[in-house]
RNA sequence: GCCGAAGUGGCGGAAUUGGCAGACGCACUUGACUCAAAAUCAAGCGUAGUAGCCCUACGUGCCGGUUCGAGUCCGGCCUUCGGCACCA
């Protein structure tokens, strides 16, 4: 056996034995428990990162834990490979988008397999292949069948450095999400997903999630962003028409001053046509559509308004008040208009001053002391109605449930709830993307693509120098087609999906990843799904992993799969940071993975990133941690080599009751640990004590071995043996190697999970901490199993004890039982 | 403004149910081995007082509370990070 610790001698021959067997294939198998962890697949962008590394080693821990636990164990890997950095290598180095993507894809598959991870690679899946993106299609017609894909024309988010629109999920304070340039409002015609028709169920079922992290929750809680309100409308006779209002303030009613419109409502153009001031209104209402979105949200933003000219009438009150267009409402939420109560809103207020609108106070919350003259700004809270006609003197809560009611009895309004979710803009105007599988046709119309006919190819050799038109609108053989319905000449849509589509599904095609006549298998899908462990960044907090539950909602109403939710548990790692900032390659602050393993080895690598910090947390890089892990897995090496021989050919059997002193220490520590490991891997995902944990074994190895301690050699082959299965999940190369030189002939990641004893747990004797008035004093020995009042008595015999409590009143004392006696004393 | 997470040595972090604060590792110091260095093995390592040991006091962002006992629970703040925010 080598000396030294080589993983570069160790690591490949390992990872070339592990394809070979066939080492991490996984089939369906009723017999057994069902275990799926999944890390979220990457994009495959050329290289891998640390953060990708970090996300699949914890990955890979859980894994191979569990298979050794008796799981049957789904751990697949594969590339979420549409999108638009190859369309961007295309345009710069003129490759194909497909031929630079599956280049990547190779590279960065070698790199995963040099880390040492256990996938099932028969099971991969890249949403680029034509056999995964017909199925992206078929969905997407399905979606369409269900009513839940629709096109409409919308002022929508664009990003003129990409050239296509985007979704709101991908607008990160008014910036592009991707290229993080500035997205401005276009009006056009768009595929869109109906998600608000979800939007209850997604706020619902997030109270199912419970091993999801609270944070992503309320993410997603407040994205969603429901609220609770009435709908009701002010006539406006002049032009016999209606506004309907939304508000979450009802009680209110009675203090409406005046209603105001957004600029883009659609009744703008009716109320200010002909108007003296027509000109001037309208110049207005240019104005504020050119001021961005982010500013027009922006609560800091300077409030703007004009008065149409045109009055509508209260309906609770019968009076007239002015009808406003200002820049603070919104279109797209409620109904585009509400009523200005300038007593009770923030908002209204500032703008009723500014435009010297009349203020009226409905809520009293001082006894009646209430009055607007001692107001300097609008009161929301709560508190009692008043000049609130039949209403007056009902608190504000009761009052909401009355008007609610009287709104519904009159017929004029009825309780509303409203979502800030938007419908999921899907379409994108690139190539490189799975192409919208439809047609439209001058006789037919909309016209989907039927099921035999995907997938809707996407064609090879595009020019990517068309400026800001899509690729795809320039090829004439892919846009001219003929009618599926009717047979004539006809154009294919040349939009292709939002690759979050691609990415909504993929963990449901690995359950069946190489099915030619379905997504996938129900039965397949129900057996593995929900995902057990999901891992990866928090980045995905709304985008990916909103859509996702969308996806499985949709497709459990479809009847293809039986859960709500596609995700049971979800981790959230930390970002990989060097010198206080994200490793980036403009801050020059990288560390390439390949360096590292070259350098340490995979083993290295995994360790230092598991113990370094808990996997939700930030993990500091340091290249003296990494020589940490480093020497400690050569700790590993040498003390197992030192004990090879005595091991290798050693029985397992031992008397345990004839033990020496040393021996059964040896063996608590080595059992506790088990215990250790055991819950801080499979109940905390706790990998940086449970490697500590590890560590302090060996200390207790190095320890006897220093002394020259004779150790049964029974006893010597099942601390090494448990000790490789414990670090096996941690570093698989290593372990595997050690194994097979000291233990046996098959693999380690084979072997079942060590199972602690609790009989080894148990001390003869425990160590009692002696407290006077709660601080520690002196420490004690006592036999084990001491009833509470014998540890009193022993603790108060003692010398040190007697010479502080001297001429002291004790007052009283508690024991815990192996753990502590306090006394108090006066 | 609303919501969420966090704050512990020189550093990364541990303390899982209220019970010895600082496990484990890094850095540093020292010893052993060596002609020497590296590697390795071992020991020390919160702050202050003390030449030093024993020991004593202080110490988990701040102020207060509950408790025999608080990093942990309660009340009130401060700071950092993240999400939402003119959403009616």
């Amino acid at each position: 056996m080598n000396e030294r610790y080589a993983p570069q001698d160790i690591e490949s021959k390992w990872q070339k034995y592990w394809t070979e067997q066939n080492s991490f294939h996984t089939e369906l198998n009723r017999q057994r428990p069902e275990y799926y962890v999944l890390e979220m697949f990457p994009y495959p962008s050329g290289n891998l990162h640390m953060g990708h590394v970090r996300n699949y080693s914890i990955g890979d821990v859980v894994a191979r834990f569990k298979v050794m636990q008796g799981y049957n164990v789904l751990h697949p890997m594969g590339w979420d490979a549409f999108g638009m950095p190859a369309e961007n290598a295309a345009i710069k180095h003129g490759v194909q988008p497909s031929e630079w993507t599956w280049k990547n894809i190779d590279n960065m598959r070698r790199q995963q397999q040099e880390i040492g991870l256990s996938y099932d690679w028969n099971r991969e899946v890249a949403t680029c292949h034509p056999e995964y993106y017909r199925w992206t299609q078929w969905l997407f017609l399905l979606f369409y069948q269900r009513g839940l894909a629709y096109k409409k024309k919308a002022a929508v988010n664009w990003c003129d450095q990409c050239n296509t629109v985007l979704a709101n999920e991908q607008v990160i304070d008014g910036n592009c999400w991707r290229c993080d340039s500035i997205v401005i409002k276009k009006e056009l015609e768009q595929w869109f997903f109906k998600i608000t028709d979800y939007a209850d169920r997604l706020l619902n079922d997030l109270s199912e999630l419970k091993g999801w992290p609270d944070r992503v929750k309320t993410m997603q809680e407040n994205w969603i962003g429901r609220s609770e309100g009435a709908e009701f409308s002010f006539n406006v006779p002049e032009f016999n028409e209606k506004i309907s209002v939304y508000t979450t303030r009802h009680d209110t009613v009675f203090g409406v001053t005046y209603v105001v419109l957004a600029p883009e409502h659609q009744l703008v153009d009716k109320l200010i046509s002909g108007k003296p001031n027509e000109a001037e209104i309208r110049s207005f209402i240019e104005k504020v559509r050119n001021q961005s979105e982010l500013a027009r949200t922006s609560s800091e933003f300077e409030k703007e308004g004009i008065f149409t000219g045109a009055y509508a009438i209260n309906p609770f009150t019968g009076e007239q008040v002015p009808v406003w267009i200002a820049n603070y409402v919104l279109v797209e939420y409620g109904t585009g208009a509400v009523m200005g109560v300038p007593a009770h809103d923030e908002r209204d207020w500032l703008f009723a001053s500014k435009y010297q609108l009349p203020k009226r106070l409905v809520i009293d919350w001082q006894n009646g002391e209430s009055c607007l003259e001692n107001m300097t700004g609008a009161y929301d809270g709560p508190g009692d109605l008043v000049n609130s006609g039949q209403f007056t003197g009902l608190n504000n809560s009761r009052a909401k449930t009355a008007i609610a009611a009287w709104l519904e009895e009159q017929k004029i309004g009825n309780s509303r709830i409203n979502y800030r979710l938007r419908d999921w803009l899907v379409s994108r105007q690139r190539y490189w993307g799975a192409p919208i599988p439809i047609v439209y046709c001058e006789k037919c119309g909309v016209v989907p693509v039927p099921e035999d006919q995907l997938p809707v190819m996407l064609p090879d050799n595009v020019r990517f120098d068309t400026g800001s038109v899509s690729p795809l609108a320039q090829v004439n053989d892919f846009v001219n087609c003929s009618c599926p319905s009717c047979g004539g000449a006809a154009r294919r849509e040349t939009d292709t999906m939002d690759t979050f589509i691609c990415s909504s599904w993929y963990y449901l095609r690995y359950t069946d990843p190489r099915n030619t006549s379905v997504p996938f298998d129900s039965s397949k899908a129900n057996y593995w799904m929900p995902v057990d462990q999901y891992i990866g960044g928090i980045e995905h907090a709304i985008l990916h992993l909103l859509y996702s539950r969308f996806f499985t909602k949709v497709l459990k109403d479809a009847g293809l799969v039986n859960f709500n939710e596609p995700f049971k548990n979800l981790l959230t790692q930390g970002m990989v940071i060097k010198d206080g900032a994200k490793m980036s390659k403009s801050k020059g602050n990288v560390v390439s993975p390949e360096d590292i393993i070259s350098k340490y080895g995979a083993d290295t690598a995994r360790l230092f990133i598991l113990f370094a910090a808990p996997p939700e947390r930030d993990l500091e890089w340091s290249e003296q941690g990494v020589e940490g892990a480093y020497r400690f897995l050569g700790r590993v090496w040498r003390v197992v080599s030192h004990y090879q021989a005595a091991v290798s050919g050693a029985d397992e059997a031992y008397d345990r009751s004839s033990l020496t002193k040393a021996e059964k220490d040896l063996r608590r520590i080595l059992h506790v640990t088990i215990k250790k490991v055991t819950e801080d891997v499979g109940n905390r995902f706790n990998f940086n004590t449970a490697i500590s944990a590890i560590m302090e074994l060996v200390n207790a190895i190095y320890a006897v071995k220093d002394q020259n301690t004779p150790i049964a050699s029974g006893l010597l082959r099942e601390v090494i043996s448990a000790l490789l299965r414990l670090l096996a999940p941690f570093a698989p190369h290593i372990t595997e190697e050690l194994w097979h030189q000291v233990i046996g002939s098959g693999s380690v990641h084979k072997e079942q999970w060590p199972a602690f004893e609790a009989e080894a747990i148990v001390l003869d004797e425990v160590e009692i901490v002696l407290q006077i008035n709660g601080k520690v004093r002196d420490k004690i020995v006592v036999p084990a199993g001491l009833t509470p009042s014998e540890l009193e008595k022993t603790a108060l015999e003692q010398e040190k004890v007697a010479e502080l409590i001297a001429g002291k009143q004790i007052v009283k004392v508690i024991c815990v039982p192996q753990k502590l006696v306090n006394i108090v004393v006066k």
